[in-house]
DNA sequence: CGTGTCACTTAGTAGCCATGTG
DNA sequence: CACATGGCTACTAAGTGACACG
């Protein structure tokens, strides 16, 4: 992680914004952090108490986590490098977060107490007092000395910040025999299906061609047109009707998941080291111990939190007498085991051709086999086939879990969904967990990862119809908002004036959402990294300067998003928006929430309220596709060559990648390659510089000569010279892009964001191949796009 | 209503592999 | 032909958001 992850806490360069050495941290970030950890353990005592009185099966895994809870709590770190200040830092204001919430619920929980008294009192008194918060209309007078936050504390509860935020999740919890949805559903193998219970709020499209589809496809006419490998990839599904309402699929038949291979011990001249003497480990510590033993070289070794996690997971597989051994991570010495897998992988690059074409074939066998599965009779791939290998859990950022023990998944901890009587053989010896059969969702097998307790699926691939349709309906969503976005934002522009500090919150927080394409921000638990989006800000994420670089109202944003990626902007603000954001940071710790009164739960709600369908992550959608037409629009000289217009869509790419801060490390090989590309730009520049020379020749001589050998000779020169000229800038071409993009990422935006409509549209208005933009995969998931979005397609 | 569960999308990266180059 | 290099795929973590339940 390491090296990757400092480059990705480096601000996004290109948009202007955030060159500045990080500063925002530093307010109050000294902070203690402490005793805190009384309040913590408490609280998930009475948590697992409630639980346990519902499901006392977990008695024993709660206990032992509880455990777990405690020793993690006290982080030590000692040498820490310099660069990991910041994180330090962040580390200090979670942890006076934490306190700073239980003290806000004991608070809240005593005004409940009272409130029972008073009620009658604080209603009325509420209706005033909200009307009282302070909100200056258009004069300059700074908020920050106001105070709202008196009336604030005895007004009403809709009024009272959100409570508090902290769950600490369950850790994964043994699996209750779930049936239900399987069972009420009378599902009828061939293509009876429940009616989905949900309400619907969909998107209707245009579905003229209802006389194409006689049964799926089978027309035979059809069928022999297409001939040939993939027929089923030429399903055009986007020309058929939809399945009803919450109805994913009407037959689903598949060969269930392919499992990871067993574990092959190691040879005995491969040994392990306690305290310098060699020691056989049992089969299951040497498995695991080998998972360690193979990222010795990883940055994670080096991360306390990691060695720590694995130890103690480690531990669970050893033997009694192993334990009693092994008791300090520092002893062991795995460096035999490290060099051993590097021999392995080393004689696997080193494998002959035959070899290789022979395990080649394995894989297209075991994908032919297990790749694919039979949906409403069309064959469509899988996304993932493979269940997950176990291994050391490696979560991002400073995940708490971090080398925890990701346990091997067996056929009894699945879950296969198919159509009744179809269900696909469990491997020999073996039994599913369950067989269901519900066509209300997409997945084809699940198991629960023992990690982060969460459910793991076996889905399709995203050329497929349950995915493709899925993300057309996605961008219709979003085009929709391009139509009501004007209104909304004068929504959210007039509420920034409310009387009412919720409504207030929300609309600063969705100008946020809106301008700066920030995520909702749902809240987290406490044993996950510490990441944010817009309403769970923390007043230590932002800071505000009246005045920066020769702005007005400017606010900096420094915090880390999904994935632990650091999103640093400066942005100026309205002045409105700025004045809210003092009061909302008035009194408070930098680690309290910014918008104390909004959760992404209310903000959906609101969304819903002034949009069907609408949500926050429609506006990333939205903004990004509306970027990109723009910038395409703007950029693209329809006279220019080819390669010139690819550039300005990959420009217009990346304006979209800066906007949603999809960020990469640095690749190790960027300086080198860059280097390799100067070269031969200058050695094609000399290129250039000589043949005009020569080209100069042939004329002056074809001239005076006035042979005819010699005009040929010049016409070819020239046309060597132009050719040459236009090697040199595509190079140059090239060397901009790859400096321009050294640390943005552009996939995710195309592949997510980007209605493909906007991209297949602009490729057949300029003549440009749909092959320069989209690669074989990507083609395959926007069939759909491509198919039927003309030039004249506009987002 | 708060909380947990479930399903599904979005995300960055490791490492494989095709490809061009010297 | 060996090798570097960049592109792509597979992988899986980490989000969002709907809904059920007590």
């Amino acid at each position: 992680m390491g090296s990757a992850e400092v480059d990705k806490h480096t601000p996004p360069s290109g948009d202007g914004a955030g060159k500045d050495v990080l500063t925002g941290l530093s307010n109050g970030m000294d902070r203690h952090k402490s005793k805190d950890k009384d309040h913590h353990s408490h609280k998930h005592k009475h948590k697992d108490k409630d639980r346990e009185k519902c499901k006392d099966k977990n008695r024993e895994k709660h206990k032992d986590k509880h455990k777990d809870k405690h020793k993690d709590k006290h982080k030590e770190k000692s040498k820490d490098k310099e660069k990991k200040h910041d994180k330090e830092d962040r580390k200090h204001g979670r942890e006076e977060r934490k306190q700073s919430k239980e003290d806000k619920k004991l608070d809240k929980e005593e005004k409940r107490k009272e409130k029972g008294k008073m009620k009658d009192k604080a209603e009325k008194a509420s209706c005033v007092e909200v009307k009282n918060e302070p909100m200056s209309e258009d004069d300059d007078t700074p908020l920050a000395s106001h105070s709202f936050s008196q009336t604030s504390q005895d007004s009403e509860d809709d009024d009272q910040p959100l409570s508090f935020r902290k769950k600490v999740k369950i850790e994964v919890k043994a699996e209750k025999p779930v049936k239900r949805k399987a069972e009420d559903m009378a599902v009828d193998d061939e293509d009876d299906y429940v009616a989905s219970k949900k309400k619907n709020k969909k998107v209707e499209e245009k579905k003229e061609k209802v006389d194409k589809k006689q049964t799926n496809g089978a027309s035979p006419t059809k069928r022999v047109k297409k001939e040939k490998k993939e027929e089923e990839e030429t399903w055009k599904w986007w020309e058929e009707e939809k399945h009803e309402d919450g109805v994913k699929w009407k037959s689903l038949e598949h060969k269930g998941p392919v499992f990871a291979a067993d574990y092959e011990p190691l040879p005995g001249n491969v040994k392990f080291k306690y305290n310098g003497k060699e020691m056989k480990l049992s089969t299951a510590a040497e498995e695991v111990g080998s998972f360690y033993a193979a990222m010795l070289d990883h940055d994670y070794v080096t991360k306390d939190v990691f060695n720590k996690n694995f130890f103690k997971d480690w531990r669970k597989f050893m033997t009694h007498s192993e334990k009693e051994i092994i008791t300090d991570l520092k002893k062991c010495d795995f460096t035999h085991m490290l060099t051993y897998f590097k021999a392995k992988s080393e004689e696997k690059k080193n494998r002959t051709k035959e070899e290789k074409q022979q395990l080649k074939l394995e894989n297209e066998e075991t994908v032919k086999e297990y790749g694919w599965c039979i949906i409403d009779g069309h064959k469509q791939r899988i996304g993932n086939f493979k269940i997950e290998p176990p291994g050391l859990f490696r979560g991002r950022g400073d995940h708490p879990k971090m080398g925890m023990v990701k346990r091997r998944v067996m056929p009894e901890d699945v879950i296969i969904n198919c159509s009744k009587g179809t269900a696909p053989k469990p491997p020999a010896g073996h039994k599913w967990k369950e067989v269901r059969h519900d066509n209300t969702v997409t997945w084809l097998a699940s198991w629960t990862e023992n990690v982060q307790g969460q459910v793991k699926y076996i889905m399709l691939n995203s050329a497929s119809r349950l995915k493709g349709e899925k993300d057309w309906q996605k961008y219709e969503i979003a085009r929709q908002l391009k139509d009501s976005v004007e209104k909304i934002r004068e929504t959210y522009k007039e509420d920034w004036k409310s009387k009412e500090m919720k409504i207030r919150q929300r609309s600063v927080a969705l100008y946020f959402i809106d301008k700066l394409a920030l995520r909702a921000g749902n809240e987290k638990d406490e044993d996950q990294a510490d990441t944010v989006g817009a309403c769970s800000l923390r007043v230590e994420h932002i800071s505000l300067h009246e005045q920066k670089n020769g702005k007005q109202c400017v606010v900096v944003f420094d915090f880390l998003g999904k994935d632990s990626i650091r999103y640093y902007n400066e942005v100026p603000v309205e002045k409105r928006v700025f004045k809210n954001l003092q009061i909302f940071m008035e009194n408070k710790k930098p680690g309290d929430d910014l918008f104390d009164r909004l959760n992404t739960t209310i903000m959906n709600k609101h969304l819903n309220d002034l949009m069907e369908g609408l949500t926050a992550k429609v506006f990333r959608t939205f903004n990004a596709s509306n970027t990109l037409q723009e910038q395409l629009d703007s950029l693209t000289d329809p006279n220019s060559s080819v390669t010139e217009k690819i550039l300005a869509y990959n420009r217009a790419n990346r304006a979209v990648a800066i906007l949603c801060n999809h960020q990469r490390a640095v690749p190790k090989t960027f300086a080198k390659s860059m280097e390799n590309l100067q070269k031969k730009i200058d050695t094609k520049r000399e290129a250039i510089q000589e043949a005009e020379q020569s080209y100069k020749d042939l004329k002056k001589e074809a001239k005076k000569t006035g042979s005819a050998a010699a005009k040929i000779a010049a016409g070819k020169k020239e046309k060597q010279l132009e050719k040459l000229k236009e090697q040199l800038m595509k190079l140059e071409v090239q060397a901009t892009d790859r400096e321009e993009n050294k640390e943005i990422a552009l996939g995710t935006s195309k592949l997510n964001y980007l209605d493909p409509r906007i991209s297949v549209a602009w490729c057949k208005k300029n003549g440009v191949p749909i092959e320069k933009i989209y690669n074989k995969t990507q083609r395959d998931k926007f069939q759909w796009a491509i198919d039927m979005a003309g030039p004249e397609f506009e987002f």
